[in-house]
Order: structure tokens, then sequence, then C-alpha cells
DNA sequence: TTTACTGCAAATATTTTGCAATATC
DNA sequence: GATATTGCAAAATATTTGCAGTAAA
């Protein structure tokens, strides 16, 4: 069994449990959804969810989606992201080397950078009075494709 | 002049920069949202930042709102912020001694922490063909109030 | 058999847009 | 005086909710 596949078993394993735990049933609707996660793609907003699950031939209904991950927030298989736009993307958690990311504020594009050194410093920092789980740091400038065609453009005028 | 009424001052200056860099209207209402930012709470979410503005005989539209915290935004005044939630929060970005947000999943409430130590760390990082201009920590995880009360449902189980 | 979960459709919440009136330049 | 901006209302978008039917336990 490869590695990809592996991980797959352990989040599954991982969600029964934490469904277990909540009295919560284990719909074959809420496992489809988690695969889709460590199957595919990282990245997801609620629409190219809904179609890749469809074109599977899996059909979910918009609030189960919402349902489900609810439940993958909760039990922190899936993370939830904004960018400053008015959706959500939604990527795996588990064993996905937390990374941060470059958003760039004219096309918008992100881009994922893993920085462990950088990582640990903020896992290892000491906050007071609080205890953290997880972290999402997003940094926001102009990606060098877009700092290219600036410059072409303020050279013309 | 204190130090508050000189920052209202320079940001006043600096956003009048841009409108008119911009070819932008130097209308009333811009200047009066601005200067709620810099005269009031740190944080708004749309529907206070309305009610501030009507509590003041200032009757500004949502559409103005929107479309001139665009220009906020743009010109490095204001940032936008979103918690998880499906609302955006805006807080001042001039002279705000930049931050981290820690987020308690369980109550939601959000606290600030300054760490000078770790935001230098962050802003000096180098990023390949990427140019920052600011970044967002989203420090997730439960806060000491909602730790204390869950170890105590705890005790009773 | 019980009832949590699903899908659907309607409701809600947030943000955007079209347009006539207004105010800036 | 020209037109960018405003307020209003309607539209668009994203998410939540109520409810009847279905399926997990």
């Amino acid at each position: 069994m490869d590695k990809e596949n592996k991980v797959r078993e352990i989040v599954k394993q991982k969600f029964t449990e934490y469904l277990s735990a909540k009295k919560c049933r284990k719909t074959p609707e809420r496992y489809a959804i988690l695969d889709i996660f460590y199957t595919d793609q990282r990245h997801f907003d609620m629409d190219s969810l809904y179609e890749v699950l469809n074109e599977r031939n899996f059909r979910v209904s918009r609030a189960t989606l919402y349902n489900t991950m609810q439940l993958l927030l909760d039990c922190n298989l899936v993370l939830k992201h904004q960018f400053g736009k008015n959706l959500s993307f939604y990527e795996r958690a588990y064993n996905n080397d937390l990374h941060h990311h470059l958003i760039c504020t004219v096309c918008n594009k992100i881009q994922e950078s893993k920085d462990a050194e950088l990582r640990l410093l903020i896992q290892n920092k000491k906050i007071k009075q609080f205890t953290p789980t997880h972290y999402c740091l997003y940094i926001y400038g102009v990606c060098n494709i877009c700092a290219r065609k600036l410059k072409k453009e303020n050279r013309k005028k």
C-alpha cells in the first residue's frame, strides 16, 4: 500500500472514531466527502467540491456538504481558509505538511509556501492564557508575474 | 495636538494623496468612514460600522460603505480579516502596531497578541518570487476561560 | 423500530450592481 | 457643466434552516 492510500485509511479511521465519539452516523456521504480531500486536489471551494462529487456520480446535496464540512473541521481533518474574497476554501489538514499561503493582491492567485523553520518558530511560541491548536499565516503581496506586468506598464507611461 | 489626533491627520492626508493619485473624488462620506477607524474602536464588521455612523448622524448607504472599504483596503489604511465565520472584520492599519489574532474556537472571541519578536521574524523572511506588503497570522485554539469551563464539565462526567 | 441524516426548497445573510439624483471638480 | 459618487432597491452569492422521506443503528 503506498503512502497516499495509507493516509486515506488513517483519516478514515480517525473520522470513524470521531463520529462514534459524537454518536453521529457513519453515512457514505460523509466518507465520500472526506475521501475527496485525501485523493484529489488539496484546495476546494464549495462549488468545485460539489462538482467533483457529481463527476464521480456521487450526488450530495449542498446541505450535506456544509453539514459534513463542519464535522471535518471539528475533528481537524480539514482546514478552512478565507483569503479576503467572500469564498471559503477548504483543504486537507492531516499529514498535509502545514504551510503558509502567499496571496497576490493583483491576480488573487494563491501559492503555498513551505517554511519549516518559520513554522516551528510559530508553533513553539508560548502564548499566555491560550492553548493553540493550529494557525494560519497569510502573506499578502504581489507575485513575480504581476510585478513584471506592472513594471512593463509603468515603463510605457 | 495629542498623538491620536496627529495620526488622524496623517491618515487623512494619506487618503487624500491616494484619492488624488487615483483621480477619485474627495467626498465627506469617504473621510467620515476613514475617521471612524482612527477615532473609535479598532474592529468593525459592516453592520456595526453602519450603526456607528448612523449614531453620529452621518448616514451612509451600504453601497458607499463597501465602495469606500475597497478604497481604504487598496491604500493600506485598513485591513480586512475573516476568522472562519462568514463575516468580515475591518481594522485600522496605519500606526496600529501590527498584531496577531488569537481566535477561540469554542466561544469565537478574538484576542490581539502583540509579539514584536515574532512579527519581525515573519516580516524579515525572504520569500522567493514574491513581494510581500503585509501579513495576517491567525492562531486558533481555546482561550483560558473556555478551557476552564471544559475542565469543569469533564469533571462532572 | 427509532431517529439522525439526506435532499429539496425556501429563508437568511452578506455583498454587488443598475440607475436616477446629487455633489465634486 | 461633465461625470464620479451617492442612496436606494433589486440582484447575486454564499450559507443556513425547516421539513418530509430515507437509511443507519
